[in-house]
DNA sequence: CAAGTACGGCACGTGCCGTACCGATAGGGT
DNA sequence: ACCCTATCGGTACGGCACGTGCCGTACTTG
């Protein structure tokens, strides 16, 4: 049968992925080679083939065995706090100090490989966005968010200055920094004046600032 | 004198980084070698080394040779107006289909090159950064911003969406896209109601929503 | 005209790629 | 308990691009 078809072949998939990691963490993405993944792991080049078509693919897999957790959203009934608890997981998992270089090189093979890229999306960003669209639907529903809002671009405008803090400035992505963006992002850049809410939200970043200084 | 210290050298130098271009076009920046340009160029490879460290390097300032514009903001008096129509020429520029494959590597291999990372930042990040922030200040002083937008923000805010259009979803950075982005940023996120102008945003994202489909 | 220099072309050694072949071995089917 | 087959680690291979060194040439400068 094809239960346990290669039960040898599990624990070099597993053993190889750990591979990548490591040694990516310790030299880097740039200069980790398929051959010394290979001679690392103790397993010859053809079983890495076997299992992936490229670098890029065996990095992908090596980075997402991570996510076990889904990095899921919790849902306390107050948007903005979920939100900031989810994106703190996700910030410190794949911006972190162990696996924020390796992760910015994933993306960094999307540029050039289009397998890679398709494959991220796929299996990482839109089953986030996913996630992100309904916690702000339920919240929408309940009046904490502008009825306005376009949820398709939820995905865009919540992340997309993290990952431009990560890939292009390539400064340090702290919670703090998680904070302001999403006090600015809910009080919105037009003129005021805003609701009770929204004026909480921008003291709450005022106070923010005036702390880290 | 160094008046035309060496009219051979300046010639060459456009010569590669115009043979950089037109052959990253047609073969992906992923493909193209140095041995690749040279011979392209009829240029010796070591006539290039001597000029850039390193194919990132050379990229970086074939790409930035394009930026003679140098991408400034107009003044109309009307912020909205003005952001957009600098980022659609940004966008025009970067992200079309002449160029915008390269610029997406360029980015990539600031991932994996420390030095093209610094580079990209200081010679057209940071230059960016600075007009968006001159051209928001202004916009604030005259009440067209809330008094509590954080400026150091602004780029990351208003770029980060596209950036992640570009580089993780790679979809079509259309201008549409942008003025959905730039609707829902000034409209904010958290709940209503807004004051007149902000409504009105919102009321021109529904119509360029309905119109699309 | 003489000195200096950037140039194109070529060859070299190195490193890694992706494939092919080897003998060894572990599990499953009977 | 046995063989059969697929996967294994290891090694060798051709190919490609890297980055450097050398050579003779052509151009600029003074």
């Amino acid at each position: 049968m094809t239960d346990t078809p290669r039960r040898r072949g599990a624990d070099r998939t597993k053993a190889i992925m750990r591979t990548t990691l490591e040694l990516g963490q310790e030299i880097g993405y740039a200069n980790l080679s398929m051959e010394a993944v290979a001679a690392r792991a103790g397993a010859g080049k053809h079983t890495i083939y076997r299992r992936w078509s490229s670098k890029g693919a065996l990095l992908l897999d090596s980075l997402l065995s991570l996510n076990e957790a889904h990095l899921d959203y919790p849902d306390t009934g107050d948007v903005v706090a979920d939100v900031r608890a989810q994106i703190y997981a996700a910030v410190d998992l794949l911006a972190g100090p162990s696996y924020g270089a390796l992760f910015r090189a994933l993306v960094g093979e999307a540029q050039h490989d289009r397998q890679v890229a398709v494959a991220l999306n796929e299996r990482f960003i839109a089953p986030q966005a996913d996630k992100t669209v309904a916690r702000l639907k339920a919240a929408r529903d309940q009046g904490q968010l502008s009825p306005d809002f376009d949820l398709d671009l939820s995905m865009a405008i919540l992340s997309g200055p993290l990952y431009f803090q990560l890939l292009i400035t390539q400064e340090p992505l702290t919670h703090e920094y998680v904070d302001r963006v999403l006090a600015a992002l809910f009080a919105g850049m037009g003129p005021g004046p805003r609701t009770r809410a929204s004026r909480a939200t921008a003291a709450d970043r005022r106070a923010a600032r005036s702390s880290r200084s």
